[in-house]
DNA sequence: CTCCGTGCGTGAATAAAATTCATCGAATTA
DNA sequence: TAATTCGATGAATTTTATTCACGCACGGAG
């Protein structure tokens, strides 16, 4: 009845990487021939060729392609489980996988990590940041079980909990003519080169909520990976950059940079922490969250 | 290295599906030997028990209600996969999964599957209503490929197209006050009883997009099933219903009832067809959307 | 052009595994 | 309390996976 297995599909996601049925063979502490009977005994039950025997090289079909995309989804599920069961065994918990949508919030994410790790000395924690169908793909995918986000996403299988509020302002250096401003006005971006991470301008809140409502694009747009070296660009008048308040503030003696208010009545923002319904129940789980939630005034700014 | 097989998963599904390892042995065509000892070799090498032997009962312990819930995610797709392959072997396309969360729409999408069908007779339709984590989920999960939805979610992964615009009105039946108005007020529904489908409040537009911005409630709400049944609740006086012009014009004549608009400038609504961008190349799904948006005429109710 | 290295496929041999058979003890029920 | 049902266990057996040995085809080097 069931002929694919986990075998089958390690097997063409090895052969993918490696690229020879001997190297992945190797990789897999088998022999050459051993995946060669098995990928025969695969295309001989259901029929279909795995891959297209050109000369020497081995290209996916379609079918081929299909089972290759199924391998890269199923066996870290399958890969993790094993960890997980493992933690059981030694008496942990399980692994707190969470995901980060939001740059900055790196900083943040330690503060609250930090004491978790005291609390929960059971419970392991990973970060990771790349997401091949974003961060709410990853939630549902089952490659994280925390989202830290900007934008939260309402909706049955997930479950958004606000964890702190803060204002989204303009970084200017020292020298800059808005240094000191009370606010700055979208205009006022026209001529001057804004640094932001490197993600699509529509996740940029400075677009969204300040710039593409008044129509107006900044002179150049430079995008930077580093919280560090943005703030050094910005305190040397290579642009300019925004970023939270409470972040600017706390560097604002290390580089000499200063805030400044993003229209009149400032942008406000709220970061969010999802995680999959299922999960909503689980102790160490609901635990992260209520710890986030409290240290949520330390990090708050003061109200606009 | 590996230890957790696609087996193990099913063995452990069927357990709790059955309630005991004999009938799960015989549903899987084994012997109750078998799965105890593929079992024990399971819990020996993890280190992990799967289940608490009450007495007689089979009560999973936390590592076996993960592992049930990691069976009930992977097994399916492992059965799509065979599936589909089959499908590869003989000449057909694949299975084009769709997933509804718009109840009125099934009637139009038969519009669109039959002509499909004859335009790609090598590709298998399937409508799926159920979702355990709504319709973004079953498409992040592969548990369907397409999704009808009036809510998109434009997010990285997912690739949304509006394919009709229609207008949502008030249905009323022939001795109802309201039949043959121009249009009605949220105040003139507090006293009604409103029919709709089985969903929460915030997901039907009648109240988020009429009565709660109102702060009108109806004096009751019963939810049915079925249109046809509603509109036959609606043309004998049971209650008043928010269902697309289109489907009510369709129906007038069958079910003695009339639209009325909501509010003085009607609701406009929009259906969206939904895939995961890994999809959005294929060519049958390419042809469904492009399929869907021709015919977005014929479904057009008059312009508000 | 030919030789040689390398990679894949194949059949027989072997090793490893999964499965069954036979049996037992414990728990449930009549 | 006897009869029955269910799961565990060890040995036997069958099935499956893997290796070994070898042949063939391709492609680069000489």
């Amino acid at each position: 009845m069931a002929i694919l297995e986990r075998i089958h599909l390690a097997i063409i996601r090895e052969v993918e990487r490696q690229g020879s049925l001997t190297a992945a063979a190797a990789q897999l502490n088998l022999t050459q021939s051993a995946l060669s009977h098995a990928i025969a005994k695969l295309e001989d039950q259901i029929g279909v060729k795995i891959w297209r025997r050109e000369g020497r090289s081995l290209q996916p079909t379609q079918p081929g392609a299909f089972l290759l995309a199924a391998a890269n989804r199923l066996l870290p599920q399958f890969a993790h489980a094993e960890e997980r069961l493992r933690q059981f065994a030694k008496g942990e918990r399980g692994t707190l996988r969470i995901g980060m949508e939001c740059h900055p919030c790196y900083q943040w994410l330690l503060k609250i990590v930090a004491p978790y790790l005291d609390n929960w000395p059971k419970v392991e924690v990973d970060v990771r940041q790349k997401f091949q169908f974003g961060g709410i793909g990853a939630l549902f995918g089952y490659e994280i079980d925390m989202l830290v986000t900007p934008d939260p996403l309402h909706k049955p299988g997930l479950r958004f909990t606000p964890v702190f509020d803060y204002e989204q302002v303009l970084v200017v250096g020292p020298e800059h003519p808005l240094c000191g401003a009370d606010f700055v006005l979208p205009h006022e971006l026209a001529e001057e080169t804004l640094i932001t991470y490197p993600v699509p301008a529509d996740r940029l809140d400075i677009y969204t909520q300040f710039l593409t409502p008044a129509g107006i694009s900044p002179r150049q747009h430079k995008p930077i990976e580093t919280t560090d070296i943005m703030l050094l660009m910005v305190a040397h008048g290579r642009g300019v950059a925004a970023l939270p308040r409470w972040l600017v503030e706390e560097n604002a003696a290390k580089f000499n940079v200063s805030p400044v208010r993003l229209g009149r009545d400032g942008v406000a923002k709220q970061i969010f922490l999802g995680l999959r319904e299922a999960d909503a129940d689980i102790d160490y789980m609901r635990a992260f969250i209520e710890l986030a939630s409290t240290r949520r005034v330390e990090a708050t700014p003061r109200p606009t």
